[in-house]
DNA sequence: CATATTTTATACCGTCAGTCCAAAATAAGC
DNA sequence: GCTTATTTTGGACTGACGGTATAAAATATG
């Protein structure tokens, strides 16, 4: 993404979160970004699309930070689990998307709306996949269940809470307090064999493994590049790293996590730093495609 | 309420079901309704208003077929309790309200938006109370929580159920489904003694008795008395049996109950069908409160 | 029949998202 | 340095929206 558009995107992105999406006027975000307005649809081709944009990036940042948790943790600890979904939460409040998001559910703008859907189908399989490794394959004909049922529980308790209160939710208590609910959930789904959401919803997301290496790699050696221009020697390192050990026929998971997770870290705050988001998640999920398929 | 305001108020009640209600303009309503701009913003001072008058309808209709249901009934029994959520489910359904809430609720205009949470409040506080019916008094401090949870896994059950599946959820499964789910978690909650929202949220619901019995009085004279221009036999009966009743020092309230769903029943589908119910909403308000008070 | 209210039709306002376009600024190729 | 593409600009424009204003016509009321 051009240097300048992604500017746009996040004063666009302040606005939506000070203001309200509907309640910014593309005229706010011109004014704000000090374009004229054929610049901004050169940019997009609508204000949805500029959210869809904003979106897909709070997306991917938050898969980034859940998937980051897990390097060297055991998949089985609940305490993980709890704090990747309250990666969830923290964007969801740091962009105040809730809002956003049931705004477009029910939009007119179709192709914004299955974005959303799409995006909240995915979070629902794999929060159900990560129930599946805490709890254990018994545990499977229950896990989607048990994801929407969670994710319910929660929007409802912090949704009353703000209502209810003054000052914000204490998200960390209503998450750990959610999942001592679902502890008694699981078990006694289990216990009575008791399923509601049919099961080839759940069908396994598709990774396309395919060219995802090929794009990756890539998209690395840009950025290798352009970090040499600009002298960030660190990231170099890494990115070279990274390059080589996915020459390799077996590359090491362990350390591609490891360096990945550094690499996104020590960008923090640099030029270029959303270059490397961009990069890191590609990698995540070529991490994920290789554990899917072992 | 006027009957062409009213007549106008369902036509756009069709409108907003099938288009939504942003998707549904001013103009839509006036072709439909065959009228002119003049006369709908001499009924409503806005659209929003529009909207508000149909979902105060919705929510008395939904208020007395909800308490309907527990005429000569054990107020403890659960299936008794999962038809009055049955009832929540079905209207919303019917009226296709929950994009209208959510839409609603992250609205820009400030009494529209405190007007869905002032229902929603009192939506909880009602399932409250009639968890501690169920589960008897030592529920009492986690009936909120429930409440919240069991709202929150019903609505995202039937969101996914919705997104995922091309036919309409099955929603009486899905309540039951729910139900069974809930007493794992009171019981659960009970045994843990786990708390989360505070109490003083729960602050019961204020009924102000005080006028109530006199409004409804005075309503159901003027209804008696054009039910009596449009000689509908039995509803008189009824009309005046409630009046006479409602003279006693203490009303038999039994009776009161009986009478008055009887009344709406044969009422339903003839003319001021509609008035009878307003009236009848008060009449419900006016037994809850008795009960509350005794 | 006269007075009061409601309804109508239409013109109008400001705001919005989005289009179009000619001119100016910037970048790229030779 | 000069020329050719591309990007950016700013403003005019469209059509839809919610909502206002008003004078005339229809309807109700006494």
């Amino acid at each position: 993404m051009n240097e300048r558009k992604r500017q746009v995107m996040l004063l666009a992105k302040k606005l939506f979160i000070d203001k309200g999406f509907t309640a910014t006027s593309v005229q706010d975000i011109l004014e704000e970004a000090k374009i004229s307005k054929g610049t901004f649809y050169n940019y997009f081709t609508s204000k949805n699309e500029c959210l869809m944009a904003i979106l897909e990036d709070a997306h991917n940042e938050s898969v980034i930070r859940r998937r980051e948790l897990l390097v060297g943790r055991d998949k089985k600890d609940k305490d993980i689990l709890a704090g990747q979904i309250l990666v969830r939460m923290q964007v969801n409040r740091e962009l105040n998307l809730l809002p956003i998001y049931e705004a477009v559910f029910y939009s007119t703008d179709e192709e914004l709306r299955n974005f959303v859907k799409a995006y909240h189908l995915s979070e629902l399989k794999w929060i159900a996949g990560r129930l599946v490794d805490v709890y254990g394959e018994e545990a499977k004909p229950h896990a989607f269940d048990c994801s929407v049922m969670t994710l319910g529980m929660i929007q409802q308790l912090n949704h009353f809470w703000k209502a209810g209160s003054s000052k914000d939710p204490d998200i960390e208590k209503l998450v750990h307090f959610t999942f001592r609910r679902m502890d008694a959930l699981m078990s006694d789904m289990i216990k009575q064999k008791d399923v509601l959401l049919e099961q080839h919803l759940i069908s396994s997301l598709e990774i396309p493994a395919g060219d995802l290496k090929e794009k990756l790699q890539e998209d690395l050696l840009v950025l290798k590049k352009k970090l040499e221009q600009e002298q960030i020697g660190n990231c170099v390192d890494y990115a070279n790293f990274l390059l080589s050990e996915l020459q390799a026929e077996n590359p090491r998971v362990s350390l591609l996590e490891a360096v990945g997770r550094s690499f996104r870290e020590d960008s923090n705050g640099k030029m270029l730093a959303d270059r490397v988001n961009e990069v890191i998640f590609l990698l995540w999920k070529y991490i994920d495609s290789i554990k899917a398929n072992s």
